[in-house]
DNA sequence: ATTGTGTTTAACAAAATTGTTAAACAAAGA
DNA sequence: TCTTTGTTTAACAATTTTGTTAAACACAAT
């Protein structure tokens, strides 16, 4: 076998990520990705059965990936609350950049898969960490750092602000008329902006 | 010619509508169009050129009747701005619980058509009204009743806290395993959210 | 050198999707 | 009634996309 090309799999994945999840070309075909990769299209599907499980293995790899940064900074113990939210604004925000449509894609699909053959996208879960973080930002709540309510709901608030400025930046663009320069300086401002936005 | 049936055009882009904007079938055929739409699908293509063609109709449509919900709501002249940020916030709700997933359809679209085919999407541009609406958040800014910060900034942060939770129900009810239900009321609860998160 | 294993390629088949054409149809007006 | 106009349908053609198969290939171990 030709140990040089054993990252042939790997290029797959890669090319599939940036198409999917970085630049948002959401009906990318295999022959796309197979070109993206540098690879001949067959390829694409002797080392994943269909595009269907090429989409679920890389959304599994990015998904662990985000998990495990999460988990290594912001669920480190005895860490002030306030650096515990900057490190997820700082994880989830470069993920964002990296793979702005990631979450989006898995909506899109979700309506798509009304049959629910993804076992992956059927496999998630609320886990232990998410359960955690909740009952650390109720804590705060009843210390008085944040304002009262649902902490699901500041979640859903930081999670709005961190993401969807990232998303939206190619209508955005367009819309406020600025350029790529100024709408990634806009985005660097907004960690600041979030925090003093939610931790008043 | 048959008066009765001239509705059917009206039929394909309702249909069209849904399957886009509401239901975030983007990839959605002609055949599932037609069907949805109860007609002939030869007929998306006689009234329609293209699929395309109908894309870029229907979010016309849909573009123009929220630019003028928000010119009778917001526009309108001599209210306080809160009152008119109530107003902006129950009309964009409102409207991006009808069609969750319009922009995010549209900033697809954009990444696709890297050959810059639709019109519709070219002639997307910043209007007058976003300029005044922009111009009063620095009043208020400067008035002291809003953090200073870019406007832009504040408008971006406003459209995320109202339109990312919907777009992204169907992963979060997972993710949080609530139900529909329960997801609903989450929505719901969040205007007052918004105020207290962004005037304080 | 040859055998075996995993990799790559080209050729093929099948399915899905789109768009066109020509004929059938329905209703209104001459 | 007959003609005209606009609507609807079925049949067709073209293209795109996917997935399979069998042969060619490269390299390592024997």
């Amino acid at each position: 076998m030709a140990i040089k090309d054993s990252h042939t799999e790997q290029q797959i994945k890669e090319a599939a990520k940036r198409l999917f999840f970085k630049e948002g070309r959401f009906k990318a075909t295999t022959q796309e990705i197979a070109d993206a990769a540098g690879v001949n299209r067959t390829l694409v599907n002797y080392y994943f059965r269909s595009r269907d499980v090429l989409f679920d293995e890389v959304l599994k790899d990015a998904r662990e990936a985000m998990t495990n940064r999460l988990k290594t900074s912001v669920g480190q113990e005895d860490i002030p609350f306030r650096v515990r939210i900057e490190s997820f604004i700082d994880v989830v925000m470069e993920h964002s950049l990296t793979y702005p449509y990631m979450d989006i894609y898995i909506v899109s699909r979700m309506n798509d898969d009304f049959n629910h053959e993804s076992d992956i996208i059927a496999n998630i879960k609320k886990n232990e960490d998410l359960k955690m973080f909740l009952k650390m930002i109720e804590g705060e709540m009843n210390k008085g750092n944040i304002e009262k309510m649902e902490p699901v709901q500041f979640l859903l608030s930081l999670m709005s602000l961190l993401i969807y400025p990232v998303i939206i930046q190619p209508l955005f663009k367009k819309v406020l008329q600025v350029t790529d320069r100024q709408y990634q300086h806009l985005l660097k401002e907004r960690k600041e902006i979030i925090l003093k936005t939610l931790l008043k």
